[in-house]
RNA sequence: GGGCGGAUGGCGGAAUUGGUAGACGCGCAUGCCUUAGGAGCAUGUGGGGAAACUCAUAGAGGUUCAAGUCCUCUUCCGCCCACCA
């Protein structure tokens, strides 16, 4: 029978119609077994399935199948991370309904996903657009209210006047609107936030829990959380006939405080209102501000951008000296970090530096250069940022300076001239969106209540979720929030006091919120009651593998961690960190430049199922490279998987003979031990190369090896003991490569497997290792360390035998020359070193 | 500017963690076979050389009996962060 595209398709749409019907991956808890969680981050559901989806599912079904074999209970869920803006999108390009579009595009997505054969748990699929999914979003948001965890504030949007309309920063393309090409402007509106910054200490200090995420996504986790030790330096103003105000500047350099040559506000700081009112140049410095002010963030934020500021006309005094230094308001200091307030050292500060230059500022060096001790102010080119010894800085004179910044911050502690402090560059996080398709926030505002000096921001009762999506909401992209437009979904009655013409908060929350704890959804997905049932959470997590592109490295793992933590103040679950290992599949490139619809050199997966079947697929894309490199598409690798597997399938149709009985050791010869050796350093390899490090390209390339000495063995007519050798070596390269191409492998389980059990329910191939010794070993013989010779010798010869036999031969002997051997170094069965 | 990765044949990638560089696969070459197929099989395939040999893992040094692997410097590429005080 041969192996066509035909035959291939019937295999493929069998197996899958049998997984789904005897429900082969359905996984309920059951503590009496070991559990294994297997999740790879979910779709957003745009319809087609990419090749990088493809790649990150199949890596995780390898995994998952083999944890199956190897006897685990296995979870392995999926679901579709579907609210968000490209449903808007489509809904305002097709005027159709975004929850319609979605909808639509979840039913392609799982005909698609099916047709990869991967081993989901069906039962369990979640679409987080689901009322029964989001009101516990809203559920969540509720207990983080009544914490104090969320809360609402001003803050600055990125606005389009033409659309009317909040952008998000993706959305803003070079400083304006990406549909209208309006230039985008800063706004303030008030908006929700989550307080993460209150589990900014352990969110930095579990990350040594990590031990099995990529360092570097801990690393970036870490720059994002951003602990910096510090001082408070307490400057102090005085207006004529005023009292005296304090200017707290934050600095991570208390060392080079003798040499601050002025002060430097953000021009949003709440100071300078009082700093310049009244004062000669106000119009001039008013001016400046807001021009400052009307700037788009990344321009504002730009590196390269010439640092402009104004002087303020008012002077500080710095506590250590009581030197008076002059006030600046420059756009390089930043009102969201620190205290917005600087002290300026140019010297030893490279933006100080250009920016003194620039206006031509004081400097004064107090770090001196060991490698230009004799250092002039006027001499410098650039802020010297290195190590030192502090001068001009009084009784601090001679000190290392990093000994320096202990010594002074203490000094300044005693004498309340500063304190000691910590800042985080992480903020809290705006979950506003000015949105139709999310979860709406469960508020509700009462004029009544305002007006009769109650408290009137309420929270939606918790019987009384979820407060779901008006349907019909025709969506323009223009005009502020959607959800304004419906007064059915505005108007709600106050449940405090009953008046019935309060209203609902109209923004959604970000999408974010939706990811960061599905993982615990998928544990108990149908449950009505709670959030998430506890025993079952209890039971499956956290995530043992965890599976997903690095461009999630920051925002997803930081929040799903934030959640974590939060469910566990709450007493629903009991662990910290939700995934114990994570893997970042690479992406995957055409031509060396990542497949993408914008750039258009996309590969349709279904295209190349359509010819080759899925089982290729998945193996072209294991064995192209190892899962977390880039991967470079080629079509010639679905070729040659295809090609391999058509080996495998005709040695199981051709040469597997059934009813043999099981072979024994005594009747071996050399050919047959050498198949056996060859079997089992295969199962070895495999199983090796899955659970240390994920590298399936070595282990499918081990497989293909075992393949050629299988291919290699003769079994003569009649077969005998041959022939049931022959046998299990067939089972075991259906075994071993059941993970990678489960259609195939299921269907030659069938035939060769003698069971009627799917092949993920029989057991995973054990090495042996007695079978994988050898009598005779090779020795390379080199001469200084240059390969001269390569000997058969007996596997437990000693270092004397191999020396005796090396210095007997004839071209080694040649090579010698006659010198004296001045060392003999060797390492047991692999490699001896003459040394003359 | 800061952080983290990389650089190995014509190509994708291996290398037991300091011990035969180029496994496995693609491609290519030659041959065989045939129910001319998306074939299949056999042999070969880093460079130079007829060979003995020799050169070769981005470049330059170093450590070592032995370096793709460790150390120092340089070049280039990728990703992330970035006026973070």
């Amino acid at each position: 029978m041969p192996y066509t595209t035909h035959e291939i398709h019937k295999i493929e749409e069998k197996w899958q119609k049998i997984w789904q019907e005897k429900q082969v991956f359905k996984a309920p808890a059951d503590p009496a077994r070991k559990k294994y969680y297997v999740l790879e981050m979910f779709p957003y559901p745009s319809g087609k399935i990419h090749m990088g989806h493809v790649r990150n599912y199949t890596i995780a079904d390898v995994i998952a199948r083999v944890k199956m074999m190897q006897g685990y209970n296995v979870l392995h869920p999926m679901g579709y991370d579907a609210f968000g803006q490209p449903a808007e999108n489509a809904a305002i390009k097709n005027k159709t309904d975004p929850a319609k579009w979605t909808y639509g595009c979840i039913d392609q997505m799982r005909a698609e996903l099916k047709r990869m054969g991967f081993s989901y748990d069906w039962d369990r699929e979640l679409a987080t657009c689901d009322p029964q999914y989001y009101r516990w979003n809203q559920w969540i948001f509720l207990k983080m209210y009544e914490r104090g965890l969320a809360y609402k504030k001003a803050s600055p949007v990125n606005w389009c006047e033409s659309c009317q309309t909040t952008l998000a920063n993706e959305e803003v393309v070079n400083d304006a609107c990406w549909r209208c090409k309006t230039p985008v402007v800063q706004k303030n509106l008030e908006q929700w936030y989550l307080k993460i910054t209150h589990y900014a200490e352990p969110l930095l200090e579990d990350l040594k829990k990590l031990a099995n995420w990529p360092s570097r996504v801990v690393a970036m986790q870490e720059n994002w959380i951003g602990k910096s030790h510090g001082v408070n330096i307490f400057f102090t103003w005085k207006k004529t006939g005023e009292r005296s105000e304090r200017i707290t500047v934050f600095t991570t350099r208390a060392d080079t405080i003798f040499g601050a040559t002025y002060v430097v506000l953000a021009p949003e700081h709440p100071l300078v209102e009082k700093l310049i009112a009244g004062t000669p140049d106000e119009k001039k410095i008013r001016a400046f501000i807001e021009k400052v002010a009307g700037e788009s963030k990344s321009l504002r934020l730009t590196g390269d951008k010439k640092k402009e500021g104004i002087f303020t006309g008012q002077y500080a005094v710095n506590p250590v000296n009581g030197e008076e230094i002059p006030i600046w308001i420059a756009d390089y200091v930043l009102m969201e970090y620190g205290t917005g307030a600087i002290m300026a050292v140019p010297t030893h500060d490279q933006r100080d530096f250009l920016f003194a230059k620039e206006h031509k500022l004081p400097m004064r060096i107090v770090i001196q250069d060991p490698a230009n001790p004799a250092a002039k102010v006027s001499d410098l080119k650039a802020a010297y940022e290195g190590q030192g010894t502090l001068v001009n800085s009084k009784q601090f004179d001679g000190i290392d300076n990093e000994a320096a910044k202990k010594n002074i911050a203490e000094w300044m502690m005693q004498n309340k001239m500063g304190e000691v402090t910590v800042h985080w560059r992480l903020r809290d996080w705006l979950i506003s969106r000015q949105r139709y398709w999310g979860t709406p926030i469960p508020i509700i505002y009462c004029k009544k209540c305002r007006e009769e000096g109650r408290k009137w921001t309420l929270p939606v009762p918790e019987d009384k979720l979820p407060v779901e999506l008006p349907k019909k909401i025709e969506i323009t992209g223009r005009g502020g929030s959607p959800l304004t437009r419906s007064s059915e979904f505005l108007y709600a009655k106050c449940p405090q006091c009953g008046y019935d013409h309060a209203t609902r908060e109209f923004d959604t929350m970000a999408t974010f919120i939706d990811s960061s704890w599905y993982f615990l959804r998928f544990c108990s997905p149908r449950n009505d009651k709670d959030v998430f049932d506890k025993k079952e959470a209890a039971y499956w997590m956290p995530v043992d593998q965890y599976i997903g592109g690095i461009e999630h490295a920051i925002l997803h793992l930081l929040y799903s961690r934030f959640f974590t933590k939060f469910l566990k103040d709450l007493g629903l679950v009991n662990f910290d960190e939700p995934f114990v290992r994570l893997l970042t599949q690479g992406m995957v490139l055409k031509d060396g430049e990542v497949m993408s619809k914008s750039r258009g050199n996309t590969v349709d997966p279904d295209a190349i199922i359509e010819r080759y079947g899925a089982d290729s697929l998945r193996l072209a894309i294991l064995f192209a490279a190892p899962p977390e490199d880039q991967l470079e598409w080629s079509d010639a690798g679905v070729d040659a998987a295809w090609k391999f597997l058509n080996r495998v399938w005709h040695l199981a149709q051709q040469r597997f003979v059934p009813g043999t009985r099981e072979p024994s050791a005594e009747n071996f010869d050399q050919q047959d031990k050498d198949l056996e050796r060859e079997r089992n350093a295969a199962i070895k390899k495999v199983t090796e190369d899955i659970s240390q490090g994920y590298k399936f390209n070595t282990a499918v390339s081990s497989l293909m090896i075992f393949m050629n000495a299988v291919d290699k063995y003769a079994v003569p007519a009649g077969g005998g003991v041959k022939q049931a050798l022959l046998n299990r070596a067939v089972r075991t390269v259906v075994l071993l490569l059941a993970p990678f191409t489960p259609h195939l492998c299921e269907e030659l389980w069938e035939k060769v497997g003698g069971g009627e059990q799917s092949v993920v329910r029989a057991a995973w191939p054990a090495c042996d290792e007695a079978a994988l010794k050898q009598d005779s070993v090779q020795v390379v013989v080199q001469i200084n360390g240059k390969l001269r010779g390569k000997f058969q010798v007996a596997a437990d010869s000693s270092e004397e035998d191999v020396r005796k036999i090396a210095l007997a031969d004839a071209k080694i002997r040649e090579f010698l020359a006659g010198k004296p051997v001045k060392r003999f170094v060797y390492v047991a069965g692999k490699v001896a070193n003459i040394v003359l």
